[in-house]
DNA sequence: CGCAATTCAATTGCGCACAACTCAATGGCG
DNA sequence: CGCCATTGAGTTGTGCGCAATTGAATTGCG
């Protein structure tokens, strides 16, 4: 079984501490730096990912842009609607499929990919890292994701 | 300077979306695995977090967890209510100094620790990486968080 | 064809994260 | 001593993340 043997319960509540301290620290200290960065962009973080998709790959139904960013609908709707607000998409019902809305962005919101530019430069040097080991960073990071996601955890032991 | 020779705005903007979108994922990943393992322990994960560090350093001011896990009291003052209601802590004025807030552990909150013995284990067998691979990764995000947190980010460029 | 199951977006409700602010207690300094 | 800056919690407001639900459009199956 998954016993890991040799490691009693209070080695691993430890253990477990870190790891997820570190993580959490680490999601939200990159939350702390984009905010700054992003901020006369006039985004927040999430909505930057989302502009991020959407200059990658174009216009894109709600539906795509969640299975990129693992988020849902309740999230992206009223995140959707704020980026709308500020005039840098548009969200259209497709004519061939009356349920799936589609969002585009305006010519604002195009442009301002060219005012981004300099921002993944200063936020890689920010993290005061090598690029390999960024990458290998990524690496490790989807593995975990990966195996994550496909465990099925029942909630009771 | 900061350039990084060799490449172009494209590929960072690239390189960027590659490490935001994994780092997000992995945390929100953990997260999910987490909720199913604490859904009848009756704890969120950052509760759990706060748990973590009442059961290794016992009774705590506000103020010290905040340090210990990096949130502020915008973010603890709601959090420790919901652990009071639910009965697992109790919050008392501090005699010498009227400011501070004590948090300490009723005895419901001491026995939940052995509860959530299992949690730990279970989650490392989750990730579906080895022990030394998991130290890595928390020390590449440790290093990170370090050089996140010193760099001054001005705003505008 | 017609009805049931599925899909997609939106909404609601709850909890967390963070900025900005309030308020009381404390400490320092003239 | 008296005043003022600082400190520690708490509150408010905004936005994200997710579960659960709703409602409309579409698909599939008898």
């Amino acid at each position: 079984m998954t016993t890991l043997p040799g490691m009693a319960d209070e080695d691993l509540l430890r253990l477990d501490q870190q790891i997820c301290f570190s993580l959490n620290a680490a999601s939200r200290a990159f939350g702390g730096v984009y905010r700054v960065l992003l901020k006369d962009l006039g985004l927040t973080y999430p909505q930057y990912l989302v502009m991020l998709v959407l200059w990658e790959d174009g216009d894109l139904p709600v539906k795509r842009i969640g299975e990129r960013l693992r988020l849902d609908s309740g999230t992206l709707s009223p995140l959707l609607k704020r980026l709308e607000a500020a005039g840098l998409v548009r969200r259209e019902r497709s004519p061939e499929d009356e349920r799936s809305v589609t969002v585009r962005l305006t010519a604002e919101g195009s442009a301002l990919r060219g005012r981004a530019g300099q921002v993944p430069r200063r936020l890689l040097t920010a993290t005061g890292l090598p690029v390999e080991d960024l990458a290998a960073l990524r690496a490790l990071l989807d593995r975990v994701t990966g195996a994550l996601d496909s465990a099925v955890v029942d909630p009771a032991p």
